[in-house]
RNA sequence: GCCGGCGUAGCUCAGUGGUAGAGCAACGGUUUCGUAAACCGUAGGUCGGUGGUUCAAUCCCACUCGCCGGCUCCA
């Protein structure tokens, strides 16, 4: 006999040999869920594994990430019969599941065509419909070579190849086989809702010196519903896409003949990055930085000395000649701050050092990665260096980070993830110094109280780095933050500060963006807020809607009134009933509306009514000046003051 | 850069081997109006660009530029 039990229970004795379905049943951890696998001590199991030794048991069902990605595992391979009976000729790769599906690439002679993903689905549908049982096959990998060689799958051969184990796992669903570490949902028929979304290309083993394969998407739910829930949800993101807002909202463009990757800020986007702007110089100040500006190009020498020539070149744009030498578009500030740094002797009275700056770099990016404001070749960093003692640096570090936090919270996101990406291949600098800055940022986190995940080799050359990731109103997440430490440069540019004993030191540097680029935050913000930006972010607060143009002076009389406030007005004086002003002003998003006519004209006050409907009645002037004022973070009031 | 799709008026989109339409926007007029679309009229396009096939190309072909979905990369 074995034990074994669910956690929370005590164990129950049960015969070897049993399996975890009828253990699980008895031990009543079916549940109401559809528990299709099993963890049992921690590993995933099949549901018809059968048990020889003592243990606990954790049902698998939809409700876990552990489930979800074995449900999206069988969906895929599901597909993967589906596609090999309809084109027999198709090679197969590999099929993993992804955070919202799965997909599987192929080795076809064609891209699949939209008709081909029908021809699949419906074929994927009738497998799930005659409800085949999943077994696991073992083999020797010989045995699996020989297995996948007469089937001419040499894809699954070069897989079987690097593969270290020599007892190799196969799935099995009617007449198709796939190599798999499983484990699999039973049977075929536990796949309710099963849906292909698109084909791509995409490179064997992700190398764009492999050959293209054919790559179908696909997702999968336990329900109809859910997967409809899924759909509706895709369709929110694109009604939410920045380009699209963008374009709506009169923000910004991106034109042919200006050239791809580089944005025309129009009068309304502009507004709003001034804003975030200002409030970022003034947050700046507060926390003792100092501004700094710096040109667009240098000579080419100084990005030999900073390593960037050597290690960025492939993202830089070629040099151009002036005179007798070369200068270079700037992919990045930093060289420029160093050199402020370096412009006189600092004392460790200096340190540390904080130089902000919103500057703009320009990047060489391949056409193929443009992406709206998310991946531009132009684009301005709210970028800031600061250079400290080795016994500064944790803390400094600290201090960012709960920066970070505080600036992303005043603009609404308050989900944050934080990666510490160590060492990568292409690299500089002894692994003492690696070392050294991965403790040193390790310290921070921790004495922060921040939970984190690492990268390991996601550093940046020079030095390793804490990335932050926010999560928006739809549940996505997007890397804005990044704070890089840096004993790399300091030693090319032979920075050095007097220390207390009179001796020459080396200052590390601490390389930080909260917001990451001023464009790809932007972009997120339109997103997270579907262009419906908070009233302090309005590029137009308020618009003055006259009911006939009887009421035009009165109107212009209440906007210049707020106006002179620091109140963004937007008067409507056009010749239109008001019920076309609020259907335009709601397309517009514009927070509030003010609506004036005889009433308001007799009783100098104002009819508003807010974004969405809501009718706040009758106000005086004053009354909506504290209504903007009641909707604006303190932080940023407190900015507008420090910016005097 | 690679694979696939797409490119028609300011915007959203129809359409055809015989040199183009709709709605909204714009402009002119009528209306002077109370919380999500008043009415009438006018104007607007070398159908992304270049070359080719054809009696004839916006439509077919080639190249090119750009966009979109992926791959790869990334703030």
């Amino acid at each position: 006999m074995i034990n074994l039990s669910i956690p929370g229970q005590e164990p129950q004795a049960f015969p070897r040999g049993i399996s975890a379905k009828d253990a699980l049943t008895k031990l009543g951890g079916l549940g109401s869920a559809d528990v299709f696998a099993v963890k049992v001590n921690g590993v995933e199991k099949d549901l018809m594994v059968s048990l020889n030794e003592d243990g606990t048991l954790e049902p698998l069902s939809f409700d876990s990430s552990e489930g979800k990605e074995i449900y999206r595992h069988t969906s895929t391979h599901i597909m993967a019969q589906a596609v090999k009976e309809c084109f027999p000729t198709a090679q197969m790769t590999i099929g993993p599941a992804i955070e919202e599906g799965f997909f599987y690439d192929f080795a076809f002679e064609r891209p699949f065509t939209p008709e081909d993903l029908e021809k699949i689905e419906q074929r994927a549908k009738a497998i799930i419909e005659s409800n085949l049982p999943v077994t696991r096959l073992e083999m020797s990998k010989t045995e699996a070579i020989a297995y996948y060689q007469a089937r001419g799958e040499l894809y699954k051969v070069e897989i079987l190849e690097g593969l270290p184990d020599e007892q190799i796992s196969l799935y099995q669903q009617g007449e198709f086989v796939d190599l798999c570490r499983g484990p699999h949902v039973p049977s075929t028929g536990q796949i309710k809702a099963f849906k292909l979304l698109s084909s791509a290309g995409a490179y064997w083993r992700g190398d764009e010196r492999n050959p293209m394969l054919q790559r179908i998407y696909g997702t999968s739910f336990p329900s109809e519903e859910a997967l409809q829930k899924h759909l509706d949800n895709l369709e929110e993101i694109k009604k939410r896409d920045h380009r699209k807002l963008g374009k709506e909202l009169d923000l910004f463009s991106i034109q042919d003949e200006t050239g791809p990757g580089l944005i025309l800020w129009h009068p309304k986007g502009a507004q709003i990055r001034l804003i975030m702007e200002n409030f970022w110089r003034a947050q700046h100040l507060a926390h003792h930085y100092e501004m700094v500006y710096s040109p667009h190009v240098a000579r080419l020498d100084l990005w030999k000395t900073s390593g960037h020539l050597d290690f960025y070149r492939e993202n830089m744009y070629a040099s151009m000649p002036v005179e007798s030498s070369e200068y270079q578009l700037k992919p990045m500030n930093c060289p420029f701050h160093i050199m402020v740094y370096k412009s006189h002797l600092r004392s460790y009275r200096d340190l540390p050092v904080r130089y902000g700056e919103l500057g703009t770099v320009y990047r060489y990016e391949r056409s193929g990665v443009l992406h709206g404001l998310m991946r531009v070749r132009g684009f301005t960093q709210d970028d800031a260096h600061i250079f400290c003692s080795p016994n500064q640096l944790a803390e400094e570090v600290r201090n960012v980070l709960k920066f970070t936090t505080f600036m992303l919270g005043t603009f609404g996101f308050t989900e944050f993830k934080m990666y510490l990406s160590t060492r990568p291949e292409k690299a500089v600098g002894s692994l003492e110094q690696w070392d050294q800055a991965t403790q040193a940022l390790e310290a921070a986190l921790k004495e922060g109280g921040y939970a984190y995940e690492e990268d390991p080799g996601e550093g940046v050359f020079y030095g390793p780095k804490i990335d932050v990731k926010i999560q928006d109103a739809l549940g996505r997440s997007w890397q804005c933050s990044t704070v890089q430490v840096d004993f790399n440069n300091p030693q090319r540019f032979a920075l050095s500060y007097i220390g207390e004993d009179g001796k020459t030191h080396q200052p590390i540097m601490i390389h930080r963006a909260l917001l990451g680029s001023i464009e790809r935050f932007f972009g997120i913000l339109l997103e997270h807020y579907g262009g419906a930006f908070p009233t302090w972010l309005a590029p137009v607060q308020v618009v003055i809607l006259p009911i006939s143009q009887k009421h035009e002076d009165y109107a212009k009389k209440v906007g210049e009134n707020l106006r002179v406030k620091g109140c963004r007005v937007d008067l409507d004086l056009r010749n239109e009933k008001v019920g076309l002003k609020i259907r335009e002003s709601e397309k517009a998003k514009v927070p509030l509306m003010v609506v004036v006519g005889d009433r308001e004209a007799e009783t100098e006050t104002v009819s508003v009514r807010k974004r969405n409907g809501k009718n706040l009645g009758t106000m005086s002037m004053t009354d909506i000046l504290q209504l903007i004022r009641d909707e604006t973070p303190e932080a940023v009031k407190q900015g507008s003051f420090l910016l005097g």
